[in-house]
DNA sequence: AAGCCAATCAACCGCCAATAC
DNA sequence: CGTATTGGCGGTTGATTGGCT
């Protein structure tokens, strides 16, 4: 875990609070160029008064190209509260099920939103439990996939059949994920036909000979892919079904892309 | 217009697991 | 094996915003 030795780092007070525009910049632009092997590096590098943490979730939260703004659709709603219904606060596990949506995010909405409109609900349904005499906790498991998203996380997070009867969540809330999928650094917001074309191959952006040029990203792709499907095939899942649909929901941004100012910040930055 | 309150959301804090030394 | 360090996560805080009186 440890980047370098850390005897002559020198103790500085981190800035805090509220991240400031030029502070952004420097953070982005460091980022798009060389990545980020070492968070603990990256403000030092970059410039910035920041600590490593802070740096890390000003990317992750905000500026990381891909993010959806704005209200969450129905669809997404319906995602959180069965996501949140089997696996409690796992935010980190909703989140990979909502591309495009932080874990903070949803955290958010969800204690400032969701949490309230299931409350409600609830007391709702408590009245009408004394006519039908079902408890609620077993009907909040009655689950139904109603979106693609929670195909995938059917399909995805391990060989369980929820039923009301066979509903176990032990294991796999006991043995988190170990894929590798979320390493990969850049290619979660693209999809690969980006990187199949001739135009990008064309581009100033991979003649600038940056970190993660074409073939680099079909590679970590494709190794992360492959991990991926070994931790599918240990746990007895078909990955034919699962490993298209999974992958395109987590790489097809484009139509995210156009909205969120990365191409500004593409074509800015690189001066294609 | 001013004050109050609730909602929202960005960011921090503390803990833990993983890993390097 | 023990310790130090890092990255990741969930809980919480605090500043800001918007609505209401």
């Amino acid at each position: 875990m440890r980047c370098k030795p850390t005897v002559d780092k020198p103790k500085q007070k981190h800035k805090k609070g509220l991240w400031s525009p030029d502070e952004d910049q420097k953070l982005k632009d460091y980022i798009i160029t060389y990545g980020h092997v070492c968070w603990s590096s990256v403000p030092i590098n970059a410039g910035l008064k920041r600590n490593g943490k802070s740096c890390r979730l000003r990317w992750i939260n905000y500026l990381r190209p891909g993010l959806k703004r704005g209200a969450f659709s129905t669809e997404e709603d319906e995602t959180i509260l069965t996501l949140h219904s089997m696996i409690s606060s796992k935010w980190s596990r909703i989140a990979q099920h909502l591309p495009g949506r932080t874990d903070n995010e949803i955290k958010n909405y969800w204690h400032s939103y969701l949490k309230k409109r299931l409350a409600k609900k609830a007391k709702s349904e408590g009245q009408s439990q004394n006519i039908d005499g079902v408890s609620s906790s077993s009907s909040s498991l009655k689950l139904t996939w109603r979106n693609s998203s929670l195909d995938s996380f059917a399909q995805t997070e391990g060989s369980l059949v929820y039923t009301d009867q066979d509903f176990s969540l032990v294991d796999f809330l006991k043995e988190p994920r170990k894929s590798k999928f979320r390493k990969v650094l850049f290619a979660e917001w693209f999809s690969l036909d980006q990187f199949n074309g001739q135009d990008f191959q064309n581009s100033d952006l991979s003649k600038n000979n940056l970190c993660y040029n074409s073939s680099e990203f079909q590679d970590a792709f494709m190794m992360s892919k492959g991990a991926y499907e070994n931790d599918i095939n240990i746990q007895g899942i078909n990955n034919e079904t699962v490993d298209d649909d999974m992958f395109q929901a987590q790489l097809k941004f484009e139509d995210q892309l156009s909205t969120n100012g990365f191409e500004e910040l593409l074509y800015g930055d690189f001066n294609i």
